[in-house]
RNA sequence: GGCCCGGUGGCGGAAUGGUAGACGCGCUUGAUUCAAAAUCAAGUAUCUUCGGGUGUGCGAGUUCAAGUCUCGCCCGGGCCACCA
């Protein structure tokens, strides 16, 4: 019987649903291992190729940690809120719910069929009540906390409020916007409407006025994370700045362990670089600068406090409140004009055009603190409102931007530090000796800052300062399909539901648009109250809200009493292994880890930091074709003769291309536009014979339906099965790796599972299992294969595995190896990678159930050890011979043997030797 | 502009500082076949006077020995970016 990988592959499915083979419960007597996949949001375009690659190489580690006898979580959900199916929506008018739920039924068909050991189960949609019940829960933990800097963790808000009624702010150490003092006195006299506003810029979730990513295409705001280059992430729509008053989450409490965090997470360097650098931390100081001639000053925040006598002029950003205080009558005009002229450009065009400078003059001066001298004040937007105290002193001298400026304005540049062509550039370095710095002089430039830091310091002119670019995270979203926020206001107070009253359902609407006064979607549903009436917020929670703490969730799903229970947190602690793409650095894997940190803070979990180990598998780009079109005709040429023509390239669907050939009549048939399509060919060779064929262009570009180059695993697996797939993906090459799907190389991985197929046959296609004690030469190539399989296993490195198993093969099929012995352990070992045709192979040698209850082979090194071994002998390491040699021979011995060559002694006639080296199994060296 | 990753045959890619190119694709030759497909066997960096020489983006360095380590360039990819 020949290989038949799908009539397998579906028995083996089956069986695997019907016995619940992928179920796990927590089981205190086995060790567990937690391994997840970053769930997927499920598109209406269903899934390609480039999609499973990370599952796959997940679920073979899972089902080889389970041979180790690990109880192995390993669950699968959908992220299923978010803006696509809402999109969709106002298109069409179809519910987002309905198109959520056809989409994730077309992802599991898909997934089904690539024969994954998901437990099922488990499985979570954050778009279900039961699910989001457990979102809301916590932002409303989030609301009743706030972050303690004295230790260090979030606390009751109850403790905060019973401090501020007895003792007032003083002794408060928290992570908050608020400034001032108040009394106990002070606090008791206060409204319930001032004490919560004061409150609000404590709370962990919180409501405020800032300044926002407003995307007017989308009609709603986004986080940091969701804008790239000024344009939203999700439909790439321009975002402008506005103030809105926002629900956000203190994300800027946990900067410092958020950032500390990594040094111990076992993640890329480059993942945990992209994190740090998105956190931004920068030490320096703040100097606070008078006005000339009132009685205001200001703060600014500079990381070079060494150079502040090359301060030449100050900038403040537009949006800075200083700016109406300093403008003087003079210049008011001016700088109004400034600002609108500002307010105008959009985020898009301020960060197209940044090296043209613009600015205005505010008519004041500032005081410096040591020389006493009069500095300009101006205004310009290269200064951020947003990031330290929105001004900053300016050096041209020393840094690039300011440099830019002074040019501009004309404005002088005074040297500080040695170094550079200041006549040319700025010289931005951070060494080298200060000059014109009256107490800095003759100081390094490490040495300055810190002087510098101390003298501000000690003259009460200004302190030492740490500042990240890491903000609070917006929170909230103008927007209908995403959880609904647990909380109703009353006289203007936000106040949260009770525990009891989860989940608060999303309601029905009769559009996806806003209404009619502008508010979101949900004020045009009825009865969005509570039971006395109240109103309900109307925006909703952003995608991040429900992928935050999803992985605990599958620790416990069912649980309607807990987000997860005390004993299955305790059980399963942390995810082991977190496989997901890079492209959430900066977003999830934040947002996750300071939802985390929250809750172990709060004692709900166990542990402060989600996930142990985390790999990134690189994208699988897509291989594009390309036929060429003569212009202004109907005619394509083959790729070799193209350039003699002037031609139009088309992008042509991939499935009607094999090896470059374009399939002529599929052509045809595939736009009506090419019905009537002539072809110049070129001459291809085959077998001898000149043909005529027509040859396409290719390129490496992304996976794209618009791009023709998408290739579904449905029709791999139709073809191939399953198996093929998940080898071939793992093939490919490094996981971690971006690399160009080809199904070229795929016949080569099909044709190892038919000669693994075969070593169960004999000649006549009947099965064949020998119970004959194995040679030495069989049991060297069994444990070559497992001592290789399993260093390759704990290093992530699946590409070579699949090759070790492939020579593994060959090498028992030369020896013509029918023994029960050998074939046994290569089929548990070989099963994390093809789960069904293992699982067949494993029941025709008679064993009974699942191959995933084996136990993983044990390495016995004894039978690859080899009496002799091929050493080059190289002369000052150039390898002149090679010699067999007995390597379990002492070195000396070894020495003895080589130097009595006559070959060897030829080489070293006349010299004397310096140096001999042997290294055991490797080389002979001799340096003459 | 800053940071991170990479550059090896016709292609995807292997190589704890120790025989560069494992494994697969493709290609060549042979066996089998009426023929083809499939399968099996041999070969496949390059030059060569058949001794060997040269080869891992470029140039230097460390070492008995460098694809691998160090420094400086060039090229490609990713992330961040008027963040003071």
């Amino acid at each position: 019987m020949a290989y038949q990988a799908l009539e397998i592959e579906k028995k083996w499915q089956k069986f695997w649903t019907e016995n619940g083979t992928y179920k796990v419960e927590v089981d205190t007597s086995r060790p567990k291992f937690y391994i997840l996949d970053m769930f997927p949001y499920p598109s209406g375009a269903g899934l390609h190729v480039g999609h499973p690659l990370g599952y796959i190489a997940s679920d073979i580690y899972a089902r080889y940690k389970r041979l180790f006898g690990f109880n192995v979580l390993h669950p699968m959900g959908y992220d299923a809120f978010g803006l696509p199916a809402e999109q969709y929506a106002i298109q069409t008018g179809q519910h987002p719910a309905i198109t959520t739920k056809n989409n994730i039924a077309r992802y599991r068909e898909q997934l089904d069929k690539i024969g994954f050991s998901f437990d099922w189960t488990r499985e979570v949609r954050t778009c279900e009540p039961d699910y989001y019940k457990w979102t809301q829960w916590a932002f409303i933990q989030m609301f009743n906390h706030f972050y303690d800097k004295k230790t260090d963790k979030a606390l009751p808000i109850e403790g905060l409020i019973s401090h501020f009624s007895t003792k007032g702010s003083v002794d408060v150490q928290a992570a908050t916007d608020f400034e001032g003092d108040f009394s106990s006195e002070q606090w008791q006299a206060m409204s319930e409407l001032e004490r919560e506003d004061i409150l609000q810029q404590f709370r962990l979730a919180y409501r405020a006025d800032i300044t926002v990513n407003w995307c007017p295409a989308l009609g709603t705001v986004l986080a940091n994370d969701e804008v790239k280059e000024g344009l939203s992430v999700r439909g790439g729509h321009p975002v402008e700045q506005k103030m809105m008053k926002q629900w956000c989450l203190r994300v800027s409490a946990y900067t410092e362990r958020l950032l500390k965090g990594l040094d111990n997470l076992n993640w890329s360097d480059s993942l945990k670089e992209m994190q740090r650098n998105w956190i931004g931390r920068s030490e320096g100081a703040e100097v606070q600068f008078d006005v000339k001639g009132s009685n205001e000053s200001f703060e600014i925040f500079t990381t070079r406090p060494d150079t502040i006598f090359g301060v030449t002029f100050m900038v403040l950003a537009p949006e800075s409140d200083y700016v109406s205080k300093v403008t003087t009558t003079e210049q008011k005009a001016a700088v109004e004009q400034y600002l609108n002229e500002v307010s105008k450009r959009s985020e898009r065009e301020r960060l197209a055009d940044v090296k043209k400078v613009t600015g205005v003059f505010t008519g004041s001066y500032c005081i410096h603190p040591f020389s006493g001298k009069e500095i300009p004040i101006w205004i310009g937007d290269y200064v951020l409102g947003g990031y330290g105290t929105g001004a900053i002193m300016a050096v041209p001298a020393h840094d690039s931007r300011d440099y830019a400026f002074a040019k501009h304005f004309d404005l002088p540049i005074v040297q500080v530090v040695e170094g550079g062509d200041i006549s040319k550039e700025s010289f931005d370095a951070k060494d080298g000796i200060m000059m014109n710095s009256d107490l800095l002089d003759g100081l390094s430039v490490k040495d300055a800052i810190a002087k510098m830091l101390e003298t501000v310091k000690s003259k009460n002119l200004g302190r030492h300062k740490v500042n990240f670019r890491l903000r609070d995270a917006t929170f909230s979203r103008q927007r209908y399909w995403g959880e609904p926020f647990p909380i109703y206001y009353k006289d203007g107070i936000a106040v949260p539901l009770k525990e009891e009253e989860l989940p608060l359902e999303l309601p029905e609407v009769d559009a996806f648009l806003p209404t009619e006064d502008g508010d979101p979607p949900l004020g045009r549903a009825k009865n969005w109250h509570n039971r006395d009436g109240l109103p309900f917020e109307l925006s909703t929670m952003p995608g991040f809200a429900g992928s935050s703490a999803y992985y605990l969730r599958y620790m416990d799903p069912r649980n309607d009493k807990a987000l997860v229970s005390k004993e299955a947190n305790e059980y399963w602690q942390d995810v082991d292994l977190y496989v997901g793409g890079a492209e959430h650095a900066t977003g999830h894997l934040i947002y996750s880890r300071f939802w985390n940190m929250f809750l172990f803070d709060t004692g709900f979990v166990c542990k402060e930091e989600p996930f142990k180990k985390l790999i990134n598998q690189g994208m699988i780009q897509g291989r594009s074709n390309f036929v060429y079109r003569v212009k202004n005709s109907n005619q394509f040429v083959s790729l070799g003769l193209k350039d003699q023509y002037d031609v139009q390239e088309i992008h042509v669907d991939v499935n009607i291309v094999s090896n470059d050939f374009l399939d002529i009549e599929a052509f045809k048939a595939w736009r009506p536009d090419f019905k009537d399509a002539e072809f110049i060919f070129e001459e291809v060779e085959e077998e001898g014979k000149s043909i005529q064929k027509y040859r396409c262009g290719y390129a490496v570009e992304k996976m794209s339906k618009s791009l023709y180059n998408v290739v579904n695993p449905d029709l791999i697996v139709g073809k191939y099965g399953a198996d093929t797939l998940r080898l071939y993906e793992m093939f490919l090459g490094p996981l971690e790796q971006s690399k160009p799907w080809n199904t070229n190389g795929i016949e080569g991985v099909y044709r190892f599972l038919i000669k693994l197929w075969r070593l169960f046959q004999d000649a006549n296609d009947e099965w064949i299992m020998i119970d004959d004690e194995a040679t030495k030469e069989e049991l060297k190539v069994l444990h070559t294969c497992i001592k290789k399989v399993k260093e390759d296993m704990e290093n992530f490195s699946f590409n070579t595995s699949v090759s070790a198993f492939m020579i593994c093969v060959n090498d028992l099929s030369k020896l013509k190896c029918h023994k029960k012995s050998i074939l046994g352990p290569l089929v548990v070992l070989l099963s994390p990678f093809a789960p069904h045709i293992c699982e067949e192979l494993y029941q025709r040698l008679g064993y009974q159930g699942s191959v995933s209850d084996a136990t993983y082979p044990e390495l016995n090194e004894s039978y690859l050890v080899e009496s002799s071994h091929t050493y080059p002998i190289s002369f000052n390491g150039k390898t002149r011979f090679t010699m067999d040699l007995d390597i379990n021979a002492s070195k000396d011995d070894i020495e003895k043997v080589v130097l009595s060559d006559e070959r060897v002694q030829k080489q070293i006639e006349g010299k004397t030797i310096k140096k001999l080296i042997i290294i055991p199994k490797k080389i002979v060296n001799i340096v003459c």
